[in-house]
This record gives structure tokens, sequence and C-alpha cells, in this order.
DNA sequence: ATGGTCGCGAGGCGA
């Protein structure tokens, strides 16, 4: 079996090269973050005609997750329990589509779009923080109910837990940019101190290995990207992985996303 | 060889 993450910003707009990945990448279930739809704009007919099943969360413009799967699709949540909300410019707070999960072929697959801080002192920032710290809490009461649980938190955590994951970490600090503070990569930590495990770097180590470039600068092509998007496993699911990739390739070319999808492969 | 933002939606915001 064969599961990725993918943000793809706007699915329209990539509609083709997503029908061309799945293809050719052969995955059995594809996270996928930043559909930028609603359910009656979003391309049902893309997945049905390659014989997946999909499940989309999308209110708006913005955001918006997906599931695909061909290897079953059961109890589809939108939002985790406690999930926080946010309200922008004294609009009424909503939770935002930001996760959801199924279950496809016994793994319990997490598509996560994690709030973009924006600067260290933004409200959004404080959003994202305290987002990062309920999903964990929920995750940890998952393992507690059954620590054979095969889960994969998948998707677009918008953090560099380490130096590495950057292309210039003290351009990033001199800046103060967001992705490497402090509390951002406390928060993806606790992750993995509940148990949850990068399950992709020990096959694709660093540094220079990354799953986002900026569409500005030239970022791609004098390889100054990021790695920001994630396969953390439970104990039971990581048991399983045999391999990670992450499609550089797919970065290329006119009309990519500026994400690359990144694939575990399980026994 | 990947080449100086892109997507949505119709101006400016979000990333």
């Amino acid at each position: 079996m064969k599961i990725a993450t993918w943000n793809v910003n706007s699915l329209r707009a990539r509609a083709d090269r997503v029908e061309d990945w799945l293809q050719r990448s052969d995955v059995d279930v594809l996270a996928i973050q930043e559909t930028k739809c609603k359910d009656e704009n979003f391309p049902w007919e893309l997945f049905e005609k390659n014989d997946y099943e999909v499940a989309h969360f999308g209110l708006s413009q913005w955001n918006g997750v997906a599931i695909a799967s061909r290897v079953g699709m059961d109890d589809v949540d939108r939002t985790f329990a406690g999930q926080p909300t946010f309200g922008k410019g004294g609009k009424d707070p909503i939770q935002e589509a930001r996760a959801i999960a199924a279950t496809c072929g016994g793994v319990r697959v997490w598509s996560l779009y994690v709030p973009n801080g924006r600067s260290l002192t933004d409200e959004h920032m404080a959003y994202k923080l305290h987002w990062l710290d309920v999903l964990k809490e929920q995750a940890q009461g998952w393992l507690a109910e059954d620590p054979e649980a095969q889960i994969a938190l998948m998707g677009d955590w918008n953090i560099a837990p380490m130096d590495e994951d950057v292309w210039d970490i003290d351009y990033f600090v001199s800046e103060g940019l967001t992705h490497v503070s402090a509390p951002e990569r406390s928060a993806f930590s606790a992750f993995v101190d509940t148990g949850f495990t990068d399950v992709v770097r020990p096959y694709n180590p660093g540094p220079g290995v990354y799953t986002y470039w900026d569409y500005t600068q030239l970022r791609f092509p004098k390889k100054e990207g990021m790695r920001i998007d994630f396969a953390l496993a439970s104990p039971a699911l990581a048991a399983r992985v045999t391999g990670a990739s992450i499609d550089r390739d797919e970065r290329k070319g006119k009309g990519a996303s500026d994400h690359a999808p990144v694939i575990v492969e399980l026994a």
C-alpha cells in the first residue's frame, strides 16, 4: 500500500496535473491540501473516473482539504474534536476547512492544512499554535485508546522542524520569519513526544531535501526550499513503513504547485 | 532546465 500527501494549491487549477500524477504514482490514498474550492466546484469526476473514492471539506476559496482512496473510505470526519475556530475581520469564528479524516485500508488518514502564522506576533500565530496543541491532545487520546491504531497525520504543517529544513536558517532567524521559531518547533516535536514519527526523513535525509519552494525569487531553480510537508505515523503504522520519497520532479514546469507530493510505502 | 509568483475572482488578499 502506498499513501501520500500533497498541497496542490488549487485543485481546479491543477486538475490535469493531479490526474496525471495519480495515474503515474499509483498511490492508494492521497491526502490533499488547499483544494481552494467549495463542494459545488470540486472536480468529483476526476477521482471517480480513476476509480478513487474522495471526501472533501471546503467552505470557500481558502484552504480546503480532501482524501482520495481506492482502498476504502470509512468514518469521514471534517474537523477534529475541539478544533479551534478563527474569525477574520469581526466575522463569526468558524472551524476552517483545514482537517479531514477517513479510514482507508485500515489506516486512519488525516489530511491537515496547519494554519500559517504569517508573522511571529500575528494573531494567526497564536491560532496556529493553539490549533496544533489541540490536535496533539486529540492524537494522544487516540493512541491512549488504542496503542495499536494505525494513524497517519499527513499534510502541510507550515513548520520546518530542523535547521536543515530551510535553505538558509540564518536568513530565517535574522529576518524573524515564521516556520522555524521555537514555539512552532515545540508544537511539532510535541507530536513526536506523543509517539508519532516522521517516517519520510529516514529515507530522505537532508540537508537540501525540501517539499516546498516559493514561486518567487527563483527559489526552485536555486534549490532554495523548505521541508514543511510531513507524514507522521503512529507506532503501529511506522512499523509498516518500507520506504518514502518526495516527488521533486512534480515541482518542475509550468502549472506546478509550489509543493511536491510526499509518498510513504507500507508493507 | 526548473527561468524572475500564483490562484481566486474581479481588487486585493493569502501564501
